[in-house]
DNA sequence: CAAAATACGTAATATACGATACAGCGCACC
DNA sequence: GGTGCGCTGTATCGTATATTACGTATTTTG
């Protein structure tokens, strides 16, 4: 059972040419409004021609384009006066696997973020954006992204930032660099890499701060922590999700930057000009 | 201070004679459908001519009646772009600076996956787990960590897995071994990358399969790809948000892991034994 | 590798839409 | 009760828009 224009197309956007593909990717990521404008905008908005737009809503059943403009305008309409069903696809077959794995990492989030205190986050917010000291990230085999996406961004607001990559040896020698007054932030999820967990010690035993991500069965790195954000990784799938660190990462960075606003936005700037 | 026209309207429909007043009130008792609809019809829903239809919002400040309309849809991208500002009421539970990333990403994940069909992930995943052509992943400046986390993960369930990083040239020059049966699954996001943009448009005229991670506004690079996924980035943060991509590239995960279940397992219990 | 079929864009055409001029009507004020 | 002003609707015009026909490019198939 199709309900809904945006059903139909994902429905029939595998059988369609490239060009009437394109129409319809363009109107499903700013859906619907981009139909509700003329041909021509649509057809400039998604690179083709206004045949091509047209042949598109011909192909989806409608017998030409005000007819499809009002059905969009009919579904928005019924959204409009429920905005409840607007939270979830009534009619979506989500038998699927997309639900599942969709509904896990909600709950994931919330639960995450439930346990984690406004204090906490304010806490290592204030260490971070510390610039008397630097910041190093590392992270395990598959969160080692996760840092590099956190030492990304990070090193764009403040200077001293430094992720640790490549061998374990090399960043193991950066130890020496390291001293009181330095953050270093660890994702470590299952299976905890000992690797890791040597370092960590090391680190901590030369008065570093540790910043750890988590799950929530805690890495042994936890037991040297300065602060332990633990987040749920339960998935209906073969691997843990990292979603829910993911987005206290991103949380962490978005204050972190307000926090160096002044100073920040300069960098910015500057940054921006390099390019 | 008036920001919606829906306020305009309620602040002038005093001063309004009898005819425009009736369109007023039409409007707002639909509202705002009826006004992106034609005079015509605007006229015949509220029981009055079309000049008086044009009247009225010349009244209101507009100097013709698609610039009137435009400012409709303008308001209702809006509203539909992050339905958190609806939520957003003065008395939130968590006056803290977490709330609001967390329920902005909570917004932008569902809305994401509601634009997502089962049929379009399961397209995707044919293709990604089919073992007779490559699979390459690269992303950019803030995105390339979730190149990496999939290619991480993806390399474990199947050979001929390779992220692409480094220097541009590097890279580059990897074209030399893409062909029809390959794929490529890039990650952009505003701003987006010239050098990507060139990159993809090269694979492509090799015939190789893209894969787009990108944003809800299309990285140009939509126009060569075979599927595109339009994650929204939008969070109250100087920066946009991934998680929404990072979700989504989990989901893929899994189901590339399911699919491949029978070879995959046995793969990873080989590379257990190998550590 | 050749040939046919399909898809796409350019340009011309028809249509429908918004805009405007003007006349009739009602209402208030004198 | 008459006169003037303002509001509204009818009819017409010009224009922007959707539509269609056709030639070219691209892909698919034998």
């Amino acid at each position: 059972m199709i309900s809904s224009i945006a059903e139909l197309i994902s429905d029939r956007i595998g059988t369609m040419p490239a060009g009437e593909r394109r129409a319809a990717q363009t109107l499903i990521a700013s859906y619907p409004l981009i139909g509700l404008k003329t041909v021509a905008e649509f057809s400039a908005a998604a690179g083709v021609s206004s045949p091509t737009i047209l042949r598109f809503v011909a192909r989806l059943g409608f017998q030409n384009y005000p007819e499809f403009q009002s059905a969009l305008q009919d579904e928005l309409a019924a959204q409009l006066q429920s905005p409840a069903s607007r939270t979830l696809n009534p009619s979506s077959p989500n038998g699927g696997a997309v639900s599942p794995m969709l509904e896990a990492t909600l709950d994931n989030l919330r639960e995450t973020f439930r346990h984690l205190s406004d204090k906490q986050l304010a806490d290592i917010v204030a260490k971070l954006a510390d610039r008397r000291g630097k910041t190093f990230l590392i992270g395990g085999r598959f969160t080692d992204p996760l840092a590099r996406y956190m030492a990304a961004h990070l090193a764009i607001v403040q200077p001293n930032v430094f992720h640790l990559a490549g061998q374990e040896g090399v960043w193991r020698d950066r130890l020496i660099d390291m001293g009181k007054r330095d953050v270093l932030v660890i994702f470590d999820i299952r299976r905890y890499q000992d690797s890791l967990v040597r370092f960590a010690e090391t680190a901590h035993q030369r008065g570093v701060q540790i910043v750890l991500f988590t799950d929530q069965w805690l890495s042994p790195i936890a037991r040297f922590a300065r602060h332990v954000i633990a987040g749920r990784t339960a998935v209906p799938s073969a691997w843990d999700s990292s979603a829910a660190l993911f987005v206290v990462a991103e949380t962490l960075i978005g204050a972190v930057t307000r926090q160096l606003e002044a100073d920040g936005a300069k960098r910015i700037r500057e940054l921006e000009s390099l390019r």
